[in-house]
DNA sequence: CCTATTTTGTTGTCTGCATCACGAAAGGGC
DNA sequence: GCCCTTTCGTGATGCAGACAACAAAATAGG
């Protein structure tokens, strides 16, 4: 119950950053005296630290303000993308204090290698600093995941295929650097960018969202009731491959007229009778195009707006979602696509459900894999905050 | 706390009808001393009782069993259908004492003439025994309504728009009977089949489960983690509209290619070369012709098999459910349509998600609803059981 | 048929934690 | 400058679950 309570609190402090400790009894609807006894154990654990009193302009004395300690624990966060890999080092309460982008080419994307580097980075941010309370290791992969040991199934992009990544991180950790007892989780690109869109981003204050990413494939995530939607053994959110064509184009997974095969990066290249190429700059291109006024361009956008509409009203339908948060090239290109989605979200969702419903870009760009990396590795500690040492108390200090 | 694991008690033996204390002991974790104390405040509170203990064959002193008490807290379940409307007194642990059905006319499918006919039913349980301990009552009704007060938005098989169901309940209760305090929950038919199905079906012992009920349209219910999925305002599950053929027939919502138009009754009338009509002896007498080895109805059972699959393919992707259970039509027509669909779920979902997915005929038949009602109006005194009266402890009784 | 073993109920004690109640501090408004 | 409001800090209170020791009931083996 203690641990409960702890983590309830922590969990507040995290997400906001920092908050008064009367916001923390108002929020929690705990007891001020049962909120100070748990503040003061989460600092003796160098979680959090109580500053002083800051002055509000409304009557009444004025009430310490707790903050995350940026420092007191830390999490490495590893985003492997085609191109690169991004790395950060992120302390509690959001913080990054170190971010590193290093570019992969085809010799050095496979998965030996890209172990090999997160280890190295691990040992160098260690070096650097050896009292660093590295209490997780978060690791964001494109492709099909199953969360509870961190197996790859598949990563068509990254050509990797039954890769037992959870497995070799945790050996090579152990075999490098030592270290045994650091949580390692992966998780799939869309579920981590969703985790950090309702955390730090625009389904901030939601509930239950729905995250469509759209990258080279179409991921996404789905948040429910406050909690990210795993299903059985962590594969849900695969909204790329919802059939909403039956006879239509072949998709990479073997089906037909999967949402992907029409709303995917190719689609968009497709429209505008462009090679097959699918890379990032190809869809800053056509994005130049539309600017520019491109009948050509802005109907290849109206085309994949109309499929984007028609699978989000399926979506709206079974899930009754708050919101709906629209990420990568759906978050860059929202202004050309939203119109026609919402004329087919308009014609084909049941009103009810669909009044209460907003959809709104992604706010937090590339860096949303990253972030829901770092989130899901602080898991652990935010459920369990005991995990962490105690300390003794710091009054001492002040007074000698 | 107390409440809480007075509930989590409470629940496990309402779900299981009756279980030994030792059981109760292993499952939730506490321990013995405290099971007992907290068993003992259930029997003051009238909701279990405590039986003698039953010999297991095993070595070792046998554990008492501790059961629902049936008449200790009851709720009134409805089942509004298009041509009848059932009414029951259920018991916690599930037990029905009465059960009526009453049929319905075009003269009395009305709001004003069902709701009447449900306070006078329960004006009937009252005064047959005046010492009921009535805690709910549950209604399901087809269509699309607002959990948080009942408000039917629209059902369109009892012609019914814009109800204040809940309110008109409560108001009714209070003007004809004077019962201010009964707890009114209102239910989507498909919503409360998946519960009862979880609770005490084919469901039952799974975390995450979809439900699809085929009748003349087609209504789901998902269950997430052990609790039904209701999105932000109670209407999740509204899997007959997604869209599965957006070029296809219209559907009644306004949208074209809808789930429904392809599995809907409708739609297997459609394939025979049938008049329009959907109701239930069509579909019986359908199933007597593939029984008789008829290929049309084969055909016709094959066709919607293979949309069945489609549409389950997408939700398999999605959601990565443990179980599938298939209910109304797909239940009594199973072994005719399995066939069809696990082709497509196997084309068209992805291996590792549909690896974990069971799919399986509902086993609760046409009183699912009813069941789920009554579930559905338990919760608050599952969730609380303190909310029912402590009475003097009855060892008194024994002794004298 | 008797004894040893296993499993469980029962009782009393103990610890930990949340709440309650009271006095004090800090700032705004009259 | 005084009073009121709001919030803080601290000690007392009470409750609930954990634990340990003892008693009881059933099975298995000699």
């Amino acid at each position: 119950m203690r641990q409960q309570n702890l983590s309830t609190v922590l969990g507040q402090v995290h997400r906001a950053g920092q908050l008064s400790r009367a916001a923390l009894t108002t929020s929690t609807g705990l007891n001020r005296s049962t909120i100070r006894t748990l503040v003061a154990e989460l600092e003796q654990r160098h979680l959090v630290v109580e500053g002083d009193a800051v002055v509000t302009g409304s009557p009444g004395r004025p009430s310490p303000v707790v903050a995350a300690r940026g420092d007191g624990a830390v999490v490495l966060a590893a985003d492997v993308k085609v191109s690169r890999i991004i790395f950060a080092v992120v302390g509690l309460g959001g913080t990054i204090h170190r971010r590193v982008e290093l570019p992969t080419t085809d010799d050095n994307r496979g998965v030996d290698p890209t172990v090999g580097r997160i280890v190295e980075l691990i040992g160098d941010a260690l070096g650097e600093d050896p009292d660093l309370h590295l209490v997780g290791l978060g690791v964001s992969v494109a492709g099909i995941v199953r969360v509870v040991d961190g197996y790859v199934h598949l990563a068509p992009n990254l050509g990797w295929t039954d890769v037992p990544l959870g497995t070799l991180l945790a050996e090579h950790l152990s075999a490098a650097l030592g270290i045994t007892d650091l949580d390692v989780v992966i998780g799939n690109e869309a579920d981590l960018g969703a985790l950090a869109e309702h955390v730090r981003g625009a389904g901030s204050g939601t509930r239950d969202m729905v995250y469509v990413s759209g990258e080279i494939g179409v991921g996404g995530g789905i948040v429910v009731d406050g909690r990210p939607l795993v299903g059985r053994s962590g594969y849900a959110g695969e909204i790329g491959h919802m059939v909403v064509n039956p006879e239509g184009l072949p998709c990479h997974c073997g089906s037909l007229g999967c949402w992907e095969t029409e709303i995917g990066q190719r689609a968009l290249l497709r429209h505008m009778g462009w090679a097959d190429g699918g890379d990032h700059e190809a869809v800053e291109a056509i994005m130049r195009e539309a600017a520019a006024g491109s009948q050509r361009a802005l109907d290849a956008f109206a085309h994949v707006g109309t499929w984007l509409g028609i699978g989000l009203a399926s979506l709206i339908n079974v899930l009754n979602p708050q919101r709906v948060v629209l990420g990568g090239v759906f978050a860059r290109a929202f202004s050309y696509l939203i119109d026609a989605a919402r004329v087919e979200v308009d014609r084909r969702s049941l009103g009810p459900a669909r009044a209460v419903t907003a959809i709104t870009p992604a706010i937090l760009g590339e860096d949303s894999s990253l972030i829901g990396a770092a989130e899901m590795a602080f898991t652990p500690v935010l459920a369990d905050p005991t995990l962490l040492p105690l300390h003794d108390a710091d009054v001492a200090a002040t007074a000698s």
